[in-house]
DNA sequence: AAGTCGGGGGG
DNA sequence: CCCCCAGACTT
């Protein structure tokens, strides 16, 4: 049986060959099986890894983080992206502190219910904390199987999700879930990877329909392509003395919950010159007095499915204008406390070292 | 079912 | 430059 053959050559080559050490393999505390899982959704271990250390030193147990301020766990997770994960982490959370005791559920159904947590995290938890057979289906999982399996069903539609989670769930070694469930990610990971598979030494190659048929670069199949979008931002950085203003983003859009400065969004490159600046400054804010400390030019970060090209012009002001005052105004060390954008925080430190400027 | 949400690393 | 990563949520 060709299935039984599979998990045996995995489970073979877990035991024997896999060196892949990480500091969440073996760990049984819900709470860290949980936060590990959270913070490596669609993040590669080992860009999770700090992160996941300095939480579980700020966070030892479900409780120290329950209590902490949402500033604090944003700013812990600043530059890790995806920040609703951070928001649903601390909400279930304070949920399971408030609401259960402090007790983490330990049935697939009540973890799945959680907030922040899908199919792939609960299976996660179910198996490496409590052992329970439920198969992973990540990445890795769909990688591996549509190789080995032949199978070309596109790994990004929502109907092929069942036939692989059966087949997983087919090919769970039962008696030991957690073990298994590791071994097949590891497997995905340091072998069966995305390009350039370590076919020449990979336990699979008896039965890998893939590498017996020479696919092993039509498998997996995509089928979604999502187009680019080009978003031009304009930050002005508005200072009175030692304040700066900041504001956090609560639109449905990227960053939510991070700060930003002023920000003027445009349809296309328009060229904030002296003039332009200072026709906005007075039809916007009936701002008269100021000073143009610096205009930068154009940053750029690509994100999945938008490129941002973001400007920063600084602007003194001799005072907080009326229509500025409802925002908020803080000094350099309130700023430490809170979470930028990553492009954000390139243009601020590149501020502080004036030299280095572009 | 399709869109949306970040940032880093590798080819 | 493009693709992918220990996915989940919203519409």
């Amino acid at each position: 049986m060709k299935q039984q053959q599979f998990t045996c050559q995995l489970m073979d080559w877990h035991k024997r060959e896999n060196e892949r050490i990480l500091p969440w393999k073996g760990e049984q505390d819900p709470y860290k099986i949980w936060l590990s899982e959270v913070i490596l959704q669609q993040t590669r271990a080992e860009q999770g890894l700090p992160y996941y250390q300095a939480f579980i030193q700020k966070y030892p147990t479900i409780e120290d983080l329950a209590q902490a301020p949402d500033s604090e766990v944003f700013k812990l997770w600043e530059g890790l992206g995806y920040y609703s994960r951070c928001k649903n982490l601390l909400h279930t959370a304070r949920y399971i502190v408030n609401e259960l005791g402090g007790k983490f559920p330990v049935a697939y159904e009540a973890i799945l219910s959680l907030k922040g947590i899908g199919p792939y995290t609960a299976a996660a938890i179910s198996a490496f904390a409590y052992n329970l057979p439920h198969a992973v289906v990540d990445g890795n999982v769909f990688r591996v199987l549509a190789r080995c399996f032949g199978i070309y069903a596109p790994v990004d539609a929502t109907e092929s999700r069942k036939i692989f989670t059966a087949l997983a769930n087919g090919l769970l070694d039962k008696e030991q879930p957690a073990l298994y469930n590791q071994a097949i990610m590891d497997f995905g990971a340091t072998i069966c990877k995305p390009v350039n598979p370590l076919c020449s030494q990979c336990p699979q190659q008896n039965l890998c329909e893939a590498y017996l048929n020479g696919t092993i670069n039509e498998l997996p199949v995509k089928e979604k392509k999502m187009a680019k979008k080009m978003r031009w931002f304009t930050y002005f950085i508005f200072t009175v003395d030692d304040k700066t203003l900041v504001h956090q983003r609560i639109a449905k859009d990227i960053w939510q919950n991070l700060y930003e400065f002023y920000l003027v969004e445009t349809d296309a490159n328009s060229n904030w010159d002296n003039e332009k600046i200072n026709e906005y400054l007075q039809n916007q804010f009936s701002i008269k007095d100021f000073y143009i400390k610096y205009i930068s030019p154009f940053l750029s970060q690509q994100l999945t499915h938008q490129t941002i090209k973001a400007q920063f012009i600084s602007v003194q002001l001799p005072h907080i204008p009326p229509m500025l005052q409802h925002y908020e105004w803080m000094n350099k060390q309130q700023m430490e406390q809170l979470a930028f954008p990553k492009i954000i925080n390139e243009y601020r430190q590149s501020e502080s070292f004036p030299a280095m400027l572009f």
